[in-house]
RNA sequence: GCGCAGGUGGCGGAGUGGUCAAUCGCAACAGACUGUAAAUCUGUCGCCCAUUGGGCUACGAAGGUUCGAAUCCUUCCCUGCGCACCA
């Protein structure tokens, strides 16, 4: 557009830091990569990402942070939504194949994730990161189109892949949709002309088979960089499909609360994939947790990091003021529900209305289970409890509710 | 279209006339232990009433057989697999 080309950063740090933090693998070869980084030349680099869900999580959160740094090094990025391959539905880590979204849904989940997205990456700034949506080209293809793009890839080359391997070892279903789902994935690399791709580990096949295409179309050699992935301990993915992810729009006090229950095992990955703490402090904390520092310590840091990314540092120092107050000395939250009630209600039906007991028969067993107490007193064990004067109560340890008699 | 195998609780998956609200695993919830964890151990895990106990609703849907059905029969719907659709 502009004749001239806006000044690229080769701040060896940074670049360093860029190929180092987080990341998992770098073809054609991490090397290569840091070259074209000193050369001075103006990357192009994108991330997709699949408008499946209407919240980004940390594991998004770590690919954008990583598309960042480019961004911050002067080089341009971009954003895809894949709002055309959404309705497709990637197979990547699916057992079965996934329900195909509506267009009205994709487009609704795109809008939110740019919103998300702002937190991490400059929309505004002198080098702001575009964003692209891939309907624009794959919507557009024509059945020759496609053709040609598919005769570019072979068959051995698609069913190697490890999910399609397993899908049909485990004799479940196989759709031929999902063959085209790396293919135009790997065609947005070459609708866009980019340099290079960033995307999570699992996403390394799908990257590599734009790399193939830009080596036959546009003689290019598509740089891809893939970073590790915030796997829990069991090694899944946090990931939304899997329901333990750590929402980036998430309320400050779920989203610490939800960090602190992680496994200590994932304290200093954490640190490297979601914070901007510097990699030398973090090899620092590393010694100091094999020296015997308390863990819980260590977290609460990482979760603190965390949350101020995205709610700012004074809101984080709430939540864990919030946090310390009803987990460790386990007093009441400051923003515990209310519900007020007339005099001599039972408490069972307190809770019922208040939607923080499902059914009485549930009621009954946390009051035999000993689940129930009164807020800094003493146990519940009547089922009948009735409600004379105003109480707070603490259900499990996770629920509370002040209850004010009228 | 024909043949075969299936459809069970959030999921996976037992059960094939009564002892089934339904083995078991996962997930979830609670308790113990801790560091707020994780791991582990224990308990719970359809709804409603009750003190033991009882009632209601549920095993794809609707009917039927039976004293009694998730289990047998009929029809229908759905899913998967195979064969065919050029005869």
């Amino acid at each position: 557009m502009f004749g001239f080309k806006k000044p690229v950063s080769r701040d060896k740090e940074k670049v360093r830091e860029l190929l180092e933090r987080g990341v998992s693998s770098v073809y054609p070869s991490k090397e290569l990569l840091e070259q074209r980084l000193q050369s001075g030349e103006r990357l192009t680099v994108y991330l997709g990402i699949d408008p499946t869900g209407s919240t980004l999580h940390l594991g998004h959160a770590i690919t954008l942070r990583k598309l960042s740094q480019f961004q911050a090094l002067g080089h341009e990025v971009i954003l895809l939504i894949g709002d055309f391959t959404a309705t497709i539905g990637d197979p990547t880590d699916k057992t079965a194949a996934r329900v195909s979204l509506s267009t009205k849904e994709v487009i609704q989940n795109a809008r939110l994730y740019k919103q998300q997205a702002a937190h991490l990456l400059d929309f505004h700034g002198a080098n702001k990161a575009v964003l692209k949506y891939n309907s624009k080209w794959l919507a557009k293809m024509s059945m020759s189109d496609l053709s040609k793009l598919f005769s570019m890839i072979t068959y051995a080359q698609t069913i190697k892949r490890d999910m399609f391997q397993k899908r049909i070892a485990d004799d479940k279903d196989l759709f031929l949709h999902e063959f085209m789902y790396p293919v135009l994935q790997g065609y947005d690399s070459v609708a866009m002309d980019v340099d290079g791709e960033v995307g999570g580990n699992d996403q390394v096949f799908n990257m590599l088979v734009g790399r193939d295409l830009m080596k036959k179309i546009k003689n290019k050699e598509k740089f891809v960089l893939a970073t590790k992935l915030l796997t829990d301990s069991s090694g899944k993915k946090m990931g939304k499909t899997e329901g333990n992810m750590v929402a980036l729009n998430e309320d400050a006090d779920q989203m610490l609360g939800k960090i602190m229950s992680w496994d200590d095992a994932l304290i200093i990955l954490g640190f490297e994939l979601c914070t901007g703490v510097a990699l030398g402090e973090i090899a620092d904390l590393k010694r100091k947790l094999e020296q015997g520092m308390n863990p819980r310590d260590a977290k609460l840091r990482l979760a603190k990091e965390i949350v101020a990314l995205y709610h700012g540092a004074s809101v984080a120092n709430t939540a864990e003021e919030n946090f310390e107050k009803t987990f460790r000395k386990g007093e009441m939250p400051i923003d515990a529900p209310r519900a007020s009630v007339a005099k001599d209600s039972l408490l069972v039906d307190a809770l019922l209305t208040a939607g923080l007991v499902p059914s009485k028969s549930e009621f009954k067993r946390l009051v035999a289970s000993g689940a129930l107490s009164l807020v800094g007193g003493e146990a519940i064990t009547d089922e009948r409890f009735v409600i004379q004067h105003s109480i707070n109560v603490r259900v499990g340890k996770h629920r509370f509710i002040a209850i004010l008699v009228q």
